[in-house]
DNA sequence: TCTAATTTGTGCGTATGTATG
DNA sequence: GCATACATACGCACAAATTAG
């Protein structure tokens, strides 16, 4: 019995024909895990194809995990799993809590036959360019978080540029690939316009920014509501040795910075959301209940993840700006 | 121990594992200049290869300065000063914020050399063993956070033992490899005793655990202590309907039930620390100023990487149990 | 000194997957 | 679908150097 079936009279394409039967064969026990199938030139000889005609049914197979290839020697069997349709490889900068969130929306809304492997490369070109490299061929969609690093357009045009889908920060060098990410600029300025009658009892606003790992779009943001509408401000690094002061709003983006003007303010006996202000980025469960609540503009994570979900499963090409949730709390 | 080693069944080429083997059998002194090597003959026979691929790995070690020919004698080793790179396949059960703590206290302890890769699995024994099958051979050193799932020793068998790391949780089965784990059940008992004075004015303590995600020393450790001191006790799932009362103790191990009990005492006008207390589990940057501070009993997850890049690189054999760090705050 | 066995070195042919035009 | 170049792997043949007996 062959392990590959070709029909010449059916409509269904050559290729999806060698598909279906090496599934078959893989369903049916006739291969298992490890074992070596005929090599594209046997194929080709003994039904009379082309070689570029099986080389697609491998690769549809091998990209979803269930063949695997070995130069020199053949492709064999890797997983005995026919039900995996697709293989999604999901590049993150690096490990923290709103992942968590990203990667069950994602998995959740894409379902089950879907495999999502995921990666770090934190914020390393290097390691960035390496992982892309070493899982080439391998994956059915390339979903990648670029965050702000350099020449990321030349190290991912290694992929095939209709596999690939960019999340959460974009660039124009990006422009050509569907995308789901934030436009942090209008995010800022549009979430800070909304709060802006209650941010006039303060004096000044004070963004806590570090360049290196937030997205500049942030600053420029905030920079455009202030001047704008002619507030007070003021951009610093870390909060280091500075106390807050009355009447000073603080736009904090990380937890160590929150917790520092909240103990400082303590210190000297400010009282927030009366003396001083705070408004956080990325809302967190425990900033409900920090200090009777702290206001927060942040990420839908859950939303983002849903809708490269969507996109992926209707292959069309969309570009779509997540908006970020305003929640106001005592704080300001 | 043989020199070399080949695994067919990796992605790998051949030649490439023949060049690494004798790369770290250099790198740990199996291996010194002037040694000589196999001949080609003989690993063509031991491995079932073609000569030329194992000439082929020969060439690449030759041109790189490595080892030198001899026609008519052999190969020998000519430079002992290489620098091996050590790749490490870090497996976490799931994807959390301490996780980011742990992988960079590991991979500053091992250095810049060292390639550490995350994978996770999910709590899926069947994602487990999957990742191990896929990912065998490709690694310097498996290390392992097996959780509480089901088998893991047999899927870890098919590992080499002696790459095996286990960290976190371990078990009996477990107790042939090296590991950094916690001994739940002591650290909850042994924190709970320090501040057992602390909780006399309170009449009941209740654990809310969850049997899936968290582990059984957890739970072991409270019961001891509330039966070995007599102090009444419940253990709940969630906490559902429940209304925090009146000189109730709440021992919570996650922020949803946290912040859950949070709110619901403040709607009875209960005050945390006078009327009912909370101990949570796991030290985060908020819980300093929640409520004027969450006292915490938790890993200390920056050692526990720390200690396990040390034994990784000292090669010795140690199962060593990390201490948790108890931080006595205003809510007890 | 001769011989046989072993070793490296070289050349050629075949087969496999990968990538590009 | 075809053609070409490349990397990996296997196998065979023969030459030259070394070693042991």
């Amino acid at each position: 019995m062959n392990i590959v079936q070709i029909d010449t009279s059916s409509n269904e394409p050559k290729y999806r024909q060698i598909v279906s039967s090496i599934e078959n064969a893989i369903g049916s026990g006739e291969l298992r895990k490890g074992d070596q199938l005929p090599s594209l030139n046997k194929i080709r000889d003994d039904f009379s194809l082309s070689r570029d005609t099986v080389l697609m049914a491998f690769k549809d197979l091998r990209s979803r995990g269930i063949i695997k290839s070995v130069v020199g020697k053949g492709y064999y069997v890797q997983n005995e799993n026919i039900k995996v349709r697709k293989k999604v490889f999901l590049l993150f900068d690096e490990l923290n809590a709103f992942k968590e969130d990203l990667y069950r929306s994602i998995t959740a809304s894409l379902g089950e036959s879907v495999q999502v492997d995921i990666f770090f490369h934190h914020f390393n070109p290097k390691v960035f360019s390496n992982l892309l490299e070493q899982n080439l061929g391998d994956y059915t969609y390339y979903v990648i978080m670029p965050a702000n690093l350099p020449n990321v357009a030349t190290a991912i045009s290694v992929l095939p540029q209709d596999k690939v889908y960019i999340l959460d920060q974009t660039n124009p060098e990006l422009a050509k690939y569907p995308s789901v990410h934030q436009n942090f600029e209008r995010n800022i300025y549009e979430g800070l316009n909304k709060i802006e009658p209650a941010l006039k009892k303060y004096d000044k606003i004070v963004l806590l920014f570090n360049r290196t790992k937030q997205p500049v779009g942030i600053l420029k943001g905030f920079k455009l509501f202030c001047t704008t509408l002619n507030i007070p401000h003021e951009v610093v690094e870390e909060l280091g040795d500075r106390i807050p002061s009355s009447k000073e709003l603080f736009f904090v983006l990380d937890d160590i910075n929150l917790v520092q003007v909240i103990k400082k303010a303590k210190n000297v006996n400010l009282k927030l959301g009366k003396d001083y202000g705070i408004i956080s980025y990325n809302e967190t469960l425990l900033k409900e209940i920090v200090e009777g609540g702290i206001t927060t503009i942040s990420a839908d994570f859950y939303e983002m993840g849903k809708k490269l979900a969507e996109i992926m499963l209707s292959n069309d090409f969309q570009q779509i700006e997540n908006e970020n949730k305003l929640i106001i709390r005592n704080s300001i």
